[in-house]
RNA sequence: GGUCUGGUAGUUCAGUUUGGUUAGAAUACCUGCCUGUCACGCAGGGGGUCGCGGGUUCGAGUCCCGUCCAGACCGCCA
């Protein structure tokens, strides 16, 4: 036998117990006369003890030949110790060894197996299999599997039927860039990789699944960021039967069930705010509501007191950070140089100070008086001891780079905690954006989803003012998750495909299944898809969703264990028609 | 495609601003001592292509040019 118990739950009621246990060592504290050795195994660590004299001088002999990460397995007598470590589960027993086989030798790993490791990212990755061994993503991992079972819990509660969909799909030149594989079986064809199930999920709709969901890789070749790998997991879900409240609904109660469950943390109802109102006071559709710090327009006040940056500019608008009055001139440069990076772009940052004794320091004392200063603050309900922030320009950049600044003054402030979760839902965002490259609409959301109602008339005359029946979940900052209700009838469909720039065939080629599909009693219908991975790091409390993915890529899209992606065989691409014979 | 930051011992970093003797620290590793350790302690030891290529210079880890790699971000991500 190779244990009898693993290395995470003996203790006091253990006392007297013959045990066996295998692990790795994770470390050995030799003090002569007496050994100790750390046995680590997934569940935790259990302390062994050897005692020169009194243990056999085999056991003591072995013990000596020990390193870091050998697998051993280890027999003796559960004890209690002498001197309590409280730090572990374990702490207040050792075992008493009689026998110490040693079941593989370790060469010494390239990094510490402790919790706050000295390795880098990269050497991390490279070793991945042992950085799995510690503690910190073992736990993520844990965490990982424990949503993904509470969320499957939840869903078939509400009879939603989990139905795998395919990975070799059609490429279509909507969304992002595809992952393509060769068809040896089909010369010159390809398959695509699904960015998404989207449109098998709507078929499973007119199928009448009328609840779907999956958990499911998709895969999109776009560069990577902390939170975006090529390969990542969806909650994939489709209702149908269904309007925008029963979806919000039913995911607002994952939601609540998932941090009850996951973390023992009561949710409240999830605001709704509308997408241009989320941009208007936010300057993002993805906004953290954690703290406050909500845009004020200024442009009544501000405008017209001879001050040419304001008066010539589309939107004035600013923040109050409360009781940052007191800023350095050094504090307020940083500021100012932060604004003023390239990847935000602002030209520079206006600033007042709302001093305790009531008076003002601006940096544009020069153009505005003491009175005008104070009908700002009022406009910004700012107190005395407050800053007030201001920038201005053209309204959708200004608006983008006073966001980058409040997420940094909440940083600053400490007003982001990760173990605080503010969920909403942004809703109605547009339809369409106008994209400058191809110089046409874009669906905002994808070519599926449903206009508005009411706003189905503006299609033809103002395309960018369409509202969308599309919704995406918002968790501190994050886009967790978005969805839509679809467009279930073929004509509202082909019409939406013609105002994307579709000709009629281009559309028939591309997506005639579906187009046929809705020929064939097509149920109304909408879903929501939840970022897997996003999920799992969000309530692990992290930005970057590599250690919640048991083998990610790096920045390059490369996994460097396995030295992937690399070139294949001549031969292989003969067989694949990608190579002719020389 | 772009911006920024970094690459020095097995590892994590300091040293580069202002070129100058034998490139340091911590940790890991090895040896010895140690009977209540648990970040064990003490003493000693080994360990370097300063990412790579070129240039400037009497002299380059340090300055210049190029290049590769890694990370963060912008573009991109329906």
């Amino acid at each position: 036998m190779l244990r009898s118990h693993t290395c995470g739950e003996l203790n006091l009621k253990d006392i007297n117990r013959e045990v066996t246990l295998s692990g790795w060592i994770h470390k050995v504290r030799d003090k002569g006369g007496l050994i100790w050795i750390d046995l680590r195994d997934r569940y935790g660590i259990t302390q062994l003890l050897i005692e020169e004299g009194r243990s056999d001088a085999s056991v003591v002999e072995t013990a000596r030949k020990l390193g870091r990460e050998y697998v051993v397995k280890a027999k003796g007598t559960v004890v209690e110790r002498e001197s309590k470590n409280p730090n572990i589960p374990t702490g207040s027993i050792e075992i008493d060894l009689t026998d110490l086989q040693i079941l593989n030798s370790s060469k010494t790993p390239p990094f510490t197996i402790e919790d706050d490791t000295d390795g880098g990212e990269e050497l991390r990755m490279k070793f991945r299999y042992l950085d799995l061994r510690r503690q910190p993503l073992r736990k993520n991992l844990e965490l990982r599997n424990r949503l993904s079972i509470e969320t499957r819990k939840y869903l078939d509660d509400q009879k939603f039927f989990e139905i795998e969909t395919p990975y070799l799909i059609k490429s279509t030149p909507e969304g992002a860039r595809d992952f393509v594989v060769p068809s040896r079986m089909n010369e010159g064809q390809f398959y695509a990789l699904p960015q998404s199930p989207q449109t098998f999920k709507q078929l499973l709709m007119v199928a009448g699944y009328d609840r779907y969901y999956q958990l499911v890789k998709c895969f999109r070749d776009e560069d990577l960021r902390a939170d975006r790998q090529p390969e990542f997991t969806q909650i994939d879900c489709e209702m149908a039967f269904v309007e925008q409240d029963d979806i919000l609904n039913t995911f607002e109660g994952m939601v609540k069930y998932l941090f009850s469950t996951v973390k023992q943390i009561d949710i409240p109802e999830l605001p709704r705010v509308e997408y241009a109102d989320a941009m208007k006071y936010y300057g993002s559709d993805k906004p953290d509501i954690r703290f406050g710090m909500k845009f004020v327009e200024l442009n009544d006040v501000a405008q017209n007191k001879g001050f040419k940056v304001f008066d010539d500019a589309e939107l004035v608008v600013g923040i109050v950070a409360e009781n940052c009055a007191d800023y350095s001139r050094k504090q307020l440069d940083k500021l100012t140089d932060f604004v003023k990076k390239p990847q935000i772009g602002a030209k520079g940052l206006v600033y007042v100070k709302y001093n305790e004794d009531g008076s003002f320091k601006s940096s544009v004392d020069k153009f505005f008086n003491q009175e005008a200063l104070l009908s700002w603050a009022e406009k910004m309900n700012a107190g005395k001891g407050d800053l007030l922030l201001v920038l201005s320009g053209e309204k959708n950049k200004v608006r983008k780079q006073l966001n980058e600044l409040r997420l940094e003054m909440g940083e600053r402030l400490n007003l982001r905690d990760p173990e605080v979760f503010a969920p909403l839902w942004v809703v109605d965002f547009p339809l369409l954006e106008w994209d400058e490259e191809s110089e046409r609409y874009h669906a905002m959301h994808h070519p599926f989803t449903s206009p508005k109602h009411e706003d189905i008339n503006l299609l033809d005359k103002k395309p960018g003012e369409v509202r969308a029946n599309a919704y995406d979940l918002v968790i501190n900052g994050v886009e967790i998750g978005g969805g839509s209700i679809r467009i279930h009838d073929r004509e509202l469909q082909k019409l939406m495909f013609k105002h994307l720039g579709f000709s009629d065939e281009e559309a028939q080629e591309q997506f005639g299944f579906l187009l046929n599909a809705f020929e064939y009693g097509a149920p109304p219908h909408g879903g929501i898809a939840l970022g897997f991975d996003r999920l799992a790091a969000l309530f692990g409390g992290q930005d970057s969703i590599r250690d919640f993915i048991a083998f990610p890529k790096n920045n390059s899209g490369r996994d460097i264990m396995i030295d992937s992606p690399s070139v294949i065989a001549d031969d292989q691409l003969e067989e694949l028609k990608l190579k002719s014979v020389k």
